[in-house]
DNA sequence: CTCCCCGGTTGACGTTGTCAACCAACATAG
DNA sequence: CTATGTTGGTTGACAACGTCAACCGGGGAG
């Protein structure tokens, strides 16, 4: 059995539920729904997927690994003292654009679906690198990698998550948007003359 | 009519569904359950909310000024230079230890419950005062006191939600715990010599 | 040729959110 | 004091959902 017609009726399932996802919120996402868009019965994905959740890890993993590659690609479509900027606001862009997709991919805790850590590993990593090109550029100064990058994406991470519930200044005044936040890090960061421990 | 009885049946309510988020996650609030768990039927909820929605919205909004007043309290239990850090640790324990209330509360974006905006409002105008407070301590460097904290709390706020999702170094190494991140904010903060653009 | 597994189907079941209709208590208007 | 309408509760029904079980065609492996 190689692999037959690359498997295509389950990644038309994880297609019908990414969209009925952006479409419709959370709550949109039924197996049915799901089935009747992917042109299966309401059955279908059950061969695939032992359960719901196993189908939403998929569209989580999925869209992890996509959001990941794009961060990558910024890397060739900056200057190298820019690039790490770049994918924050990136991420940002990310969680405003599909939020329904940002909130999945960080939704379901205990969610142990292996193609979804493996996702969340090679994301993380591809930061760290990005952290560690931008600090032998001088763009930050040097500190423990792996540090910064988990700083910077809890930064971005958080100011995307607070944007999307409103809990971000919603009054008036519109102070602090998502990505004043990133800069100010940055700002910090760079003006620092004692960085965090070394490694 | 005077508010009769305390409005009791929807408190009741209200910590029903509480208790069902705490002992079970989000799946395990269901109405039924909760008209179960306070002692009334099955469609009583319906005569003190117009929907699911609107009752998760009211343990969202309960919770948010809970944690708000636990908050102000730390700073009558903290020296001023300590208030600060203190209130976000007790962000990252609040996420640690209610998981699916932290989540609720920021949860169905576009909420547009009246409560919970301005138990949001109350606990940002809270968190600006002691950012303003750690300023005058000289705890923190002077700068827009809104911004910084903003700037705080997407930090707190990504930091606490990345390690609930177990997106943080799942990896053995044990690095980067949340409250690591907190700190390393503060030194690059304390250690800045030119900070963001005055208000 | 036979067998069996894979991917698909249909049908059923219990649970859920919500709607509608009915009902008791009670504050208030006449 | 009676009539009345609102408030807070009930029961019953309904469609939709997640999931389970049983059935089924077709294509490799033996």
């Amino acid at each position: 059995m190689y692999a037959r017609a690359v498997d295509s009726t389950r990644n038309r399932l994880v297609d019908a539920a990414a969209q009925l996802l952006d479409e419709g919120g959370p709550s949109a996402v039924t197996l049915r729904e799901v089935g009747r868009l992917a042109g299966v019965s309401h059955n279908a994905p059950y061969k695939h997927f032992t359960d719901k959740q196993e189908l939403l890890a998929a569209v989580a993993a999925r869209e992890l690994a996509r959001h990941d590659t794009a961060m990558q690609a910024l890397a060739t479509e900056h200057p190298p003292g820019e690039v790490l900027r770049a994918m924050m606001l990136g991420y940002l862009d990310w969680a405003a654009r599909y939020p329904a997709r940002f909130k999945l991919t960080f939704g379901p805790w205990s969610n142990d679906s292996a193609e979804l850590a493996a996702a969340a590993t090679a994301a993380r990593t591809a930061l760290v690198e990005a952290v560690a090109d931008a600090q032998r550029s001088g763009a930050i100064p040097a500190a423990d990698p792996e540090r910064v990058a988990a700083l910077l994406q809890a930064t971005a991470h958080g100011a995307a998550d607070l944007a999307l519930a409103g809990h971000l200044a919603r009054d008036g005044k519109g102070n602090a948007a998502p990505s004043d936040l990133i800069d100010d890090l940055f700002r910090y960061m760079r003006s620092a003359t004692a960085p965090p421990p070394a490694p």
